[in-house]
DNA sequence: CACATAAGCTTATAGCATAAGCTTATCTCG
DNA sequence: CGAGATAAGCTTATGCTATAAGCTTATGTG
């Protein structure tokens, strides 16, 4: 009866800051940050509470951790491709992101000290729009508008009870005829949206497009060339 | 030695859910969400914190009742203006109130239960847009696009260590250094504003001003009368 | 001035992050 | 093989947090 090698079952998978962040972002992603408590992440991968301070600082430090894997989920522009269409791709894979991981929404408040993974798609995106003839300023300024954007209308989403024509038919119904007296407007403008289906998810591109057409006007007339 | 009126400093002012919720303002915008106790509340009252629950449920229901003051300080569009204007002062209005309250942004996210001056602004805003000729999908789609990037710059104006030249200057001369190698697109732009004091602060307009002229541009076109 | 009731307080509990120190598993070298 | 070293995980304890339950004090009314 050695102790070495074959023993199986017994043989337990080491712990690493790695296992410890995907654990905590699969508790997120179920339960939202409030279900993200240091015990969830030990029972998830059947371990005490303390044993995870052997492989991260403490809790900020998962936070942190977390982020920027999700950074890193975020599609990067493709370095061949036209600005535009590089842009409004890395926009809506943004979106898919914030979506899939809507905790992140709120963690991005506290990220003052960016990742790697964020660094590196900062300095990809501006890349492309550099090499697209922006200057430093209209890159900077498309791609904060743009990034605005898209956390906007995340936060938002998330939210509003009313991502979906069923979402919005259950809370209209209950709602609109409290509401049509104090707030005609409001409840006037939501019948005819529940009448015509209206999906807020499927907005986002509408705005996307309208922002991304108003960056490639400035920019063509600030003109990155004369004519041609 | 009556117990009556006049025994001044005895005599406490009683709690009420007003004089709870603007405590709690003052401290929230003081030192955060995180400062933001039952007992930091009770302290700035000088109460217990068992007191507060007389006044308000609990700790959600002042997280609700702080965000629907929060939403009541927000200019409401004047009711004769023209739209573009009238939109545009009250996104620059908002945009004061969530960087008045920084952590105001974090609480929308959980504001599935809008309060009443919440409703009141959505319904003054819609009377504005459709007053001006907007259709239901359209009056939608503008005042989502402007809500969308008005709360993501404000997200990322809290979490950016950027804001002002000052701040630019700071974090990035200590950093250029280190990431030049690693990210040089990231590293050349951030120089280059730098060079440039740009602040970030500043862009909101530049950015607001181009949603504003695509919307104007779709809705012009969509046409509310023919030709004239 | 006695009682009703509103306002505030005390005590107790359960969940949270985390410091300090202990125990057990695993590896390395003789 | 086996003893010491080290990595990995566990136990215990502390000080916050929200909040339930019940008690005490202040205020006002007949």
């Amino acid at each position: 009866m050695a102790k070495s090698a074959g023993r199986k079952a017994k043989r337990r998978v080491p712990l690493s800051r790695g296992r410890v962040l995907r654990a905590a972002i699969a508790i997120a992603d179920k339960g939202g940050l409030g279900a993200l408590t240091m015990a969830a992440v030990g029972t998830q991968l059947g371990v005490e509470s303390m044993s995870l301070y052997r492989h991260v600082r403490n809790k900020d430090d998962i936070l942190d951790g977390i982020v920027d894997i999700v950074f890193g989920e975020i599609a990067l522009p493709a370095s061949g491709a036209e600005w535009k269409t590089a842009m409004r791709r890395r926009a809506i894979s943004l979106r898919e992101v914030l979506s899939r991981h809507s905790w992140a929404i709120a963690l991005m408040e506290s990220l003052t000290r960016p990742g790697p993974a964020n660094l590196r798609h900062h300095d990809s995106v501006l890349a492309t729009l550099r090499g697209a003839g922006f200057s430093s300023l209209m890159a900077t300024r498309a791609y904060n508008l743009v990034n605005s954007y898209v956390y906007g209308f995340a936060l938002q989403e998330v939210s509003l009870p009313v991502a979906t024509p069923e979402d919005l038919a259950e809370t209209g119904k209950v709602m609109l005829r409290q509401l049509a007296g104090e707030y005609p407007h409001l409840a006037a403008v939501g019948a005819d949206l529940m009448r015509s289906g209206f999906a807020y998810a499927d907005e986002f591109e509408v705005g996307l497009d309208l922002i991304l057409d108003g960056i490639e006007r400035i920019e063509d007339k600030s003109g990155s060339r004369p004519t041609t």
